[in-house]
DNA sequence: TACTTGACACGAACGGCGTTCGTTAATAGA
DNA sequence: TCTATTAACGAACGCCGTTCGTGTCAAGTA
């Protein structure tokens, strides 16, 4: 279906709008979609010049390459993310409800996630984030230092989260089952392994593989962050 | 310099010994020193391959993919690992000891962290470890379903903080500079950028830019750890 | 109106990757 | 000694990110 030359009569002013222009701002809504769909593996410049009905090529023009095109993908992520004013009197409540608030957006875009550990984020809203939760948390009481650090540490648990989470749906993906049997199905599998296990060199695992299986990824998350608050809590001076 | 075929009197029995014998653990070792020396991006197959003086289709018989050579990696470098036997009065010193362990073996192997983020860790090496720190805990007085989530979120922060590390290295590999000054270097920047930012969006930010930036990869490491160890003793019932 | 200029678009190609196929060569067993 | 098995491997397939040189079209200039 070769492209018809139009008719000498008809103005030929405005050609082709029928392809919509290509932008930085198109490339990254259609790379992300990409990632959505189809996961970060998908992901390449020739798939989204492919989408775009273009060649590779015509994207470097608004990119530089491939890593940039990554960080704008996670910095539009980034922008989904609200985080509220600081209250002193439920720092670590807001604290919890804004990390909460990050896990979410990026159990959305399960595979973006997997940006945010592949490169050191500095973009402008990593930064809003960082100003936001500490200003939470500085104005809780929590000593600046410790705020700054744990900042640091919670991004890492945020990450490294959505990450594992990314994980399996890519297993899952690869297996062309549905979610929830495979998932089920797979952590089946590990508890039934450990049990298997002699249980005169692996006592504790046989006997526990129930404890160790069974807590679902949001318990994980939820139980390794409140570790983390309460331990930040008794670094508040007034708690003392 | 094609091979003179070997004159008929001299016996044919070990006909070629010259090259050593292919096996799985040659391949493995081959691939761990690859990724030591120059970095996980540096690790094909076709760089193993050279490395032996072989074709890459050649590893194939002892190697099912690419995957299961970066997961025999990972497991032949989580055997360097030891862990002590419990002694139930410290045990919160002895999880933190074993925890530095760890993180010092992915120090000295930098790049293979990011194998352990990749795939959701079961090999035998991995339920040793697991072991061990249920073992320590347990035997402390931490309840089995804590300790169990503890050993996944502690796994997962090695992991993670391993994996951040090696993106370190590799933006000094590729920057070609020396390895202290490159991350003093990044870090000042970073600072710069901070402190420069408009102190009435940003004021926390640039006020405690120092703190944010200033403790070292070891620091943070630790920092995050205790805060996970206070927390898990804040669950062992005697001290309530 | 005719010509120049500059930015965008893009086809084609380069060198790399993981993996597979079909063949060869060497070993071990009968 | 002949045969069955298996490791080794050259060549190729279909991907990838990226670059180069050319084409094309709109805006600016004379």
């Amino acid at each position: 279906m070769d492209p018809v030359p139009a008719p000498p009569w008809r103005k030929t002013r405005r050609a082709r709008p029928v392809k919509p222009q290509l932008t930085q701002e198109l490339i990254v809504q259609t790379g992300l979609r990409i990632v959505d769909h189809e996961g970060l593996d998908a992901l390449s410049m020739r798939r989204v010049a492919q989408e775009l009905d273009t060649g590779p090529a015509s994207l470097y023009a608004h990119v530089a390459n491939k890593d940039e095109l990554l960080e704008l993908i996670y910095e539009r992520v980034l922008e989904e993310i609200e985080l509220p004013a600081p209250e002193p009197g439920r720092w670590a409540e807001q604290l919890r409800e804004a990390v909460f608030a990050q896990h979410a957006v990026f159990s959305r875009h399960a595979d973006v996630a997997r940006v945010s550990l592949a490169n050191i984020p500095t973009g402008p809203n990593a930064l809003r984030l960082a100003e936001g939760m500490m200003a939470i948390m500085v104005e809780g009481g929590v000593p600046p230092r410790a705020a700054a650090i744990a900042i640091d540490r919670i991004g890492q648990l945020v990450a490294a989260d959505a990450h594992e989470g990314s994980l399996y749906r890519g297993m899952q993906r690869a297996s062309g089952m549905e979610s929830e049997e495979f998932v089920a199905e797979h952590f089946r599998q590990i508890e039934e392994y450990m049990r298997s296990l002699p249980a005169d060199r692996f006592p504790y695992l046989a006997r526990y593989a129930d404890e160790m299986v069974k807590p679902s990824g949001d318990e994980r998350f939820a139980f390794g962050l409140d570790l983390m608050i309460a331990g930040l809590a008794a670094q508040v001076p007034s708690a003392e």
